[in-house]
DNA sequence: GTCGTAGCCTAACGAACGTTAGGTAGGAGA
DNA sequence: TCTCCTACCTAACGTTCGTTAGGCTACGAC
């Protein structure tokens, strides 16, 4: 979306995110991701501060991605919309953060525990903060009656955990568009919270 | 369930299936698993052939334990049940092979990857297969009209990560119980692809 | 032209990795 | 008592890991 300066630390992060995202952040050494650029790795070093500040990066890029587009999404100043269509956005959304940069997604869900003392704990708040955000939203759709009343802590994991996995499989080569996609899982999501609701 | 001798090599995958849910395949050193033994790495090798080698015992077992749990669920003999309560006994069987051994469910899960050539081969196929009977009960309920009309590869896959993501977070003493939790999720997952089925 | 700087190099560091070799202690069965 | 066998040990192997040090080249700005 926005355009960015070609600068060498970000195609850093970009062949890096590839890697951890196929491989796992452990499994992929500093001289893997140097031979992706068709350098030495001890050349990254005049980039990169090191290996796990690389992950940083990303993760709390990815952070960003998902915290804004759901604020985006949820904060919309034309009136209070109902559950179900504010749930939908957010699904929407979701998935257009992940199919944006499937990558980049996929290193956030899966491989942030890799992070060590306090920058694990700040994406592990971010992270709480995000699903709070669905908690939020599912509590509040069962107190309006627009959805059908459950544990809403449960719902919102059922949601997220579903939303994130795509992260792992999606192609933009493959069969459906990221569009399909979102229009897929927002009908899921929203029937899996309502009953009866013709 | 079943009364295991207690051998050796058996207490090695269980220790190793811990730490490779919490740190990683590729993170978990030879060293680590013997300290949680409060044996030395070397004396490992007595009883494991290699540490991909208890990786592949770990993510066998589990394939197994979805594989014959899917089978006595959907194979029962008194008749055909429809389509909602056959998947809604599927789910229930997947959260409860999940709930039995979380660790090792989880490892299956996440950990397949890192297995080599014709293991990873092997596994991915099991895992398409199992995915396969997942698709293929949405497909019929479809056509016999007991779910909503839509794409059977992605609800199948909606509901599978959905479920798989419970081996990330669940816990043994945690709030809920396995039981409610399969209540739950069978509740979620018939009603994401059911609609005015009243 | 010279200066700064961005980008890469070779060489090497100590630590950790998976794994092998060879040996010891102790209990069970003959 | 001798003999296995299970379970562990120490020591070491070659490799790879993340990272540092120090130097070279090319290019744009003054």
């Amino acid at each position: 979306m926005a355009i960015e300066a070609p600068s060498r630390r970000r195609a850093i992060e970009d062949v890096a995110s590839a890697l951890f995202r196929e491989r796992g952040y452990a499994a992929t050494s500093v001289r893997d991701i140097a031979r992706a650029l068709d350098i030495r790795g001890a050349s990254l070093y005049a980039h990169v501060t090191s290996k796990e500040d690389v992950l940083w990066a990303i993760v709390e890029r990815a952070a960003s991605a998902f915290e804004d587009a759901a604020a985006r999404a949820l904060d919309t100043g034309d009136g209070p919309a109902d559950a179900t269509n504010r749930l939908a956005a957010l699904v929407r959304t979701h998935v257009a953060v992940i199919a944006a940069d499937p990558e980049l997604a996929s290193v956030f869900v899966n491989e942030w525990r890799h992070l060590s003392g306090e920058r694990r704990e700040a994406i592990l708040a971010r992270r709480d903060a995000y699903e709070a955000r669905f908690r939020g939203l599912v509590t509040e759709g069962m107190a309006a009656g627009d959805f059908t009343s459950t544990d809403p802590a449960v719902a919102a994991t059922f949601l997220l955990t579903a939303l994130n996995g795509i992260a792992g499989w999606y192609r933009p080569e493959g069969r459906l568009s990221a569009n399909r996609i979102a229009d897929h899982y927002a009908d899921l999501a929203v029937r899996a919270l309502t009953e009866d609701h013709r």
